[in-house]
DNA sequence: TCTAGCACTCTCACCATGAGAGTGCAAAAA
DNA sequence: TTTTTGCACTCTCATGGTGAGAGTGCTAGA
């Protein structure tokens, strides 16, 4: 992926100019322009020699005759991986992220606090993408009998995260039938991981019903329906979107709208956070590059975070592929750090 | 607030036509044209007298000399108060929005059902209020003992919806004393609503200071917690948000950023449907009627629901002031009831 | 009270125009 | 060979004029 171009020196200086101009004015970056901004003592004829070969190599393209050079989508790839100088955080920027996130027990208040930090930081949208089931473990089970044959299943995940759902069952139970059944499934679960749990409990339906014990089939299934049955849109969080109104390019009504319907709809940004949450560390996805319309003229950059080494999530903002990325990156990279540290020093 | 004006029969139909086709087709209506819509068999020129009329009240106006005429947001407010005939839905239709609410035990998930079922029949965005506490009542209250100090606090509403938070304790307590304290709390508060429940623990922090319980003070101190710190933020859904962009006369960037940031925040919304909650029933506002800048240019239909005769909440819909109401208006109407049927029949 | 006629106004699309910015190329300079 | 200078050319954008179209207000007449 990351291509090594051959470039002179000059080039590169200019290429990078170039974007960090533009990046900052928004408009093509004529060569008499670049010729005073980049501190080479050469005319402007030369740089447009230059600029030539660079459009040559599709890093730039004019929009028309008579404007300046604005970077393609594969000019901007070239810049973050090889032009690239990231500003790293003061600590002081670092402490202010920090007491953003704030202390919770919750997990998913906290990651509602890092997704705000997150657009909040960087005058964009975020998104984060909450800790996968798979990588969680039951730490317990319990049951509480309500009126009229449901019971409230409570799952509670990796000691910290809670999910309950009310079922219907077929008659009625006791308390203490209940705890006895919570007994046994905790002794039988504990600490294994979801996808395992699932598997234990198959097992286990088919050993049970060679003993007719129909109340602990019933728990069986009443466990599997509630871990079964997890919401998987809620996978995703999104928040200051209305950020992005206006900004950098985004200014064509119909194409943020489509924008916004991703965001509503979850189902790509997810497929998208998929990929990055494989690619581990900091990603950026430029325009198109992420295989989705709908981002063209949005880059997208992400860090996975982990807690005791274990990949949990990621995080990350999207914005106009015209954004600050010596700002952004090193803000995503320390918020999915300081959101690990938060993570770990609970569990 | 329903002002009536005196005007004859013949303004109150041009007055009705005008206003139909201007949400029909979003373009000034001129009185030639209006003249061949009414099927009234006047000339152009007496339309042009009754429209000087109207625009006299404050009813209509030009956007220029020579445009047609546009309604007025008090012209609007007219027209839905004294001119619109709504069309009821057919049975087809309401059963259409019914199948779409679904069955599901959790209210949370039937409210947001509600809520997407609204923005895409109407194609505008949807708002959904959740039931104020206030109103909901403790049944049942549960205590998790978890790793290192923590307590998990269940609390069940109204029998059917499940809170739950984790907090920190002072010291370890064991399974049976949380028991012990549960089923003190559970005959103290069976069936109290919220705010007695506040009292009442209060009242009773105050009785056990002098027994010297420390147990029973810790935990009569983390319910009142648990419930205090309820997470105020989460009373409104909003959905389809997006299809409101370039909908009707909502074209203006920054007038849409603006929108959708009242939408993040929640916080003006909030105070919107509280109005709307106590007005009962069918409300409308129309444009910065609702005393909310931010809303200019738009109109919010809303309809209260109740369960068992009282209150619980708010659903509405939020589009264009330029929206078809005959046909918005009904659907928010059934979509409430809809809901109301939905949630007695599991009381 | 309503209608017809008419002058008037305003928008909008269209075109031409000129300034400004930037390019590409060729020839001269380094 | 590389860089610079000079110059013709192109394209955008803002400006202003023009004419068609739509609609109005007003006045006089039915």
């Amino acid at each position: 992926m990351a291509e090594t171009l051959e470039l002179t020196e000059r080039a590169r200086i200019l290429m990078k100019v170039l974007v960090e101009r533009y990046i900052e004015e928004g408009a093509p970056v004529g060569s008499r322009n670049l010729a005073r901004a980049s501190g080479l003592s050469v005319s402007a004829a030369t740089i447009r020699n230059v600029m030539a070969d660079l459009e040559e190599m599709g890093l730039v393209c004019s929009p028309h005759t008579s404007a300046g050079r604005v970077p393609t989508a594969r000019g901007f790839r070239f810049f973050v991986d090889s032009l690239l100088e990231v500003q790293e955080l003061s600590e002081q920027e670092v402490r202010g992220l920090n007491s953003r996130l704030g202390h919770t027990e919750e997990i998913g208040q906290l990651l509602e606090r890092a997704s705000s930090t997150l657009s909040e930081a960087t005058q964009m949208a975020s998104i984060v993408m909450i800790p996968r089931s798979e990588h969680r473990s039951i730490s317990q089970v319990e049951f509480l009998p309500l009126s009229e044959n449901r019971v409230l299943v409570i799952l509670i995940l990796d000691d910290r995260e809670v999910q309950n759902r009310i079922i219907t069952t077929s008659r009625n139970y006791s308390h203490s039938e209940l705890e006895q059944a919570a007994n046994y499934l905790n002794s039988l679960l504990a600490g294994a991981e979801l996808p395992r749990v699932r598997e234990q409990i198959l097992q286990e339906m088919g050993a049970i019903r060679d003993q007719l014990d129909a109340m602990m089939q019933a728990v069986l299934e009443m466990t599997q329906r509630a871990i079964g049955e997890e919401g998987e849109d809620k996978d995703v969080l999104v928040s200051g979107e209305s950020k992005l109104m206006g900004a950098g390019e985004l200014t064509d009504i119909e194409r943020l709208r489509q924008l916004f319907e991703a965001f509503e709809e979850k189902r790509e940004m997810l497929q998208l956070l998929d990929q990055a949450l494989h690619g581990q560390g900091i990603q950026i996805f430029i325009g198109k590059e992420s295989g989705y319309e709908v981002f063209d003229g949005c880059s997208l950059i992400t860090s996975t975070y982990e807690a005791d080494g274990d990949v949990m999530g990621v995080v990350g903002v999207i914005g106009p592929t015209r954004m600050p990325y010596q700002r952004v990156i090193p803000i995503v990279d320390v918020t999915a750090r300081l959101l690990a540290a938060h993570l770990k020093s609970r569990g």
